[in-house]
DNA sequence: TTGTATGCGTTATCAC
DNA sequence: GTGATAACGCATACAA
């Protein structure tokens, strides 16, 4: 509807954009042939178009569009926002004219500044191909994509130590084993609400959290029940969420046995474990902090000849589907999801003021085939 | 430096912001215990402040900071920016009003709308799950991100119809596997860079390749060359890179048949194979549109009672690790983190209004132990 | 080196 | 239902 090609039809538009020129005169890419090449389709047509036409290109504004249609400025806003009522033969002028001058919708830069908000709402990550590599991780963060989406907001990725230059309505900390993070003081500094997942106690923050102590616990009498007695675990970096399990573990395994920090990856974690069997300790259970992380240690046990669970129980945490690994998990499953969409309805309700409720989602033990009797 | 605490000392603010007071009230979490639990910690705390101070509270904007200094407010602009000399002392006296009026630097919304750019560039990738599953996706977008991040820019997830109503400065489409985009008329109509990745001949886009069919012929060379002439092969969805992929297959096997289309992902690849082999239909050789694939390809066969390769032999592309998987994979190898920065600097170029070279990087065979002789 | 004056493109508040 | 006018907060061209 609202056609580039018109564009060109209009007084206003003195020239054609170098895009609109290169999209009318190229046909396809051709066919790439051989190794690394680069090829430059650009050159002549941008030559030509410099050629063809001159003077600055200055794209149409809804004043442009105003004045094309004959009415006011305000008026036209007025007929695209909705905000007022507007009669319908004004609107459908507006209409028109924004569709000969190929205005493509309010500048969205400008309307931010005019609103004060900029709808990006960050997500801090860690390295992203560490943050993701976990299922875990994607499930939370499509079901928080997913409400933000709806609600007309875009994600923006923030690697590690990313200076926040931009403008941000909100910001979510999803943090699985961290204690600190750059940007955040300066986030506090410009009063931009902040959400945490499963983080440390920063001050004027929403939290949403899982009930970590409970489903460690959970698994610890599981384990207790089947008669292990030597458990160890392997944790994440010192954190909330692992202070938090570490402490449901010792209700049932007051002297459980720590295997050393390692993130949530499957080679970390066989590297983790293993060189913990080579150093000679040993266990009958092995608690993992994540599913990928007992995925690790199940392929590290069958790798050095163990058989699980007849000579070693192997639990996880999140209760993930991880279609390679052949055996079912014991795991502690967490509603990811509506830990996504938690995050998402709290980022919303603080962007719009909003007092909001932290949040606690509860955990369910699942019993699978990678642990049994001691 | 800059310190909010300073703020309530300064004339100008009206009014402790709520957040600064609950971060002053509120001392910790507390213990979460329970189950689905939520807490309203800032209620109390919302109402004290209102009642303690009142009037709307306005952020100092550089305007205030200069007046403040005794300064114009272009020389304010100019101290921090750094544009224009400014000498030692009035820029000291400015950082020092910004400083007491809690000034945390420029309006990135005021500052977007000036320059005209908002920092943030688009990356259209599916379903965020169904992207990232697959470590290749994970190991180009980290290479993008270096890159943007590097250059103060900004990545911002499109899920798939994500209207964009966001100010993006450009937009990268990593299409494994796709013809259309939602949004991609509308971009073009409002003229921003875009940057596709193995995807179809849009007009006015810069191309990031990989060569497909080179590689995909090699695969194929090879495994004639092992003696095996009944292959299959597993497809993405129509598209750019499945098409090239097949025709340097065909090149050697013009007969190879098609097992039909399948995401990247180990489960979707295990039904695929296995419905095939349910038919009746099989092959001396299944070559895979990614490692993920053909992992799940060696899982299922696995479940079969069938040896890789002795029975099967099994090919991927893409050249990631897969810990988890006990063979090496015979794979075609990209350049992920090349054609992660190679799309960056695209986007960078682009941009800046450069003319940007299309890519096409070079791929190579790797011989792993999962293909074997016929 | 510092100051003055515009403009970026909207939306919102009024009056008509 | 429509229109003038004022912000939004900053960066820059230009003058002093």
């Amino acid at each position: 509807m609202r056609d580039t090609q018109l564009a060109k039809t209009s007084p206003l538009r003195k020239k054609v954009s170098p895009t609109a020129l290169r999209a009318a005169l190229r046909v396809g890419t051709g066919q790439l042939l051989g190794g690394a090449v680069a090829k430059r389709f650009d050159r002549n047509v941008s030559m030509l178009s410099s050629d063809l036409v001159s003077g600055p290109t200055r794209s149409p504004t809804l004043a442009d569009v105003a004045s094309e249609a004959g009415v006011s400025l305000s008026t036209a806003s007025h007929a695209f926002s909705g905000t007022k009522p507007v009669s319908t033969a004004t609107r459908e002028r507006v209409l028109a004219a924004a569709a000969s001058l190929g205005w493509t919708g309010p500048n969205p830069l400008a309307r931010n500044l005019r609103r004060g908000r900029s709808g990006v709402v960050g997500i801090a990550v860690g390295q992203l191909s560490t943050a993701f590599r976990d299922p875990a991780a994607l499930a939370m963060l499509d079901a928080v994509s997913e409400v933000l989406d709806a609600a007309g907001l875009g994600l923006l990725l923030m690697p590690d130590d990313a200076e926040v230059g931009l403008p941000l309505d909100a910001v979510i900390y999803d943090i699985c084993g961290r204690e600190t993070w750059g940007a955040h003081a300066d986030l506090v500094a410009r009063d931009v609400p902040l959400v945490v997942v499963e983080g440390p106690a920063w001050p004027g923050t929403t939290f949403i959290d899982i009930d970590h102590r409970a489903g460690a616990a959970a698994l610890g009498r599981h384990l207790h029940g089947l008669g292990h007695r030597r458990v160890a675990t392997l944790t994440l970096e010192a954190s909330h969420p692992q202070r938090e399990r570490e402490a449901g573990l010792r209700e049932v395994f007051p002297d459980v046995e720590l295997i050393g920090a390692c993130p949530s990856d499957v080679a970390a974690a066989q590297q983790a474990v293993g060189a913990w069997w080579d150093g000679g300790a040993g266990a009958s259970a092995v608690v993992c902090q994540s599913d990928v992380q007992a995925a690790g240690v199940v392929v590290e046990a069958r790798r050095r000849g163990l058989d699980v669970p007849r000579d070693l129980s192997v639990a996880g945490f999140d209760g993930v589907v991880l279609p390679w690994l052949d055996v079912e998990l014991t795991t502690v499953v967490q509603p990811l999801a509506d830990k996504g969409r938690a995050t998402a309805r709290a980022v919303l309700g603080r962007i719009a003021g909003e007092d909001v409720d932290d949040v606690l989602l509860p955990v369910a033990l699942r019993i699978g085939r990678s642990t049994g009797p001691a």
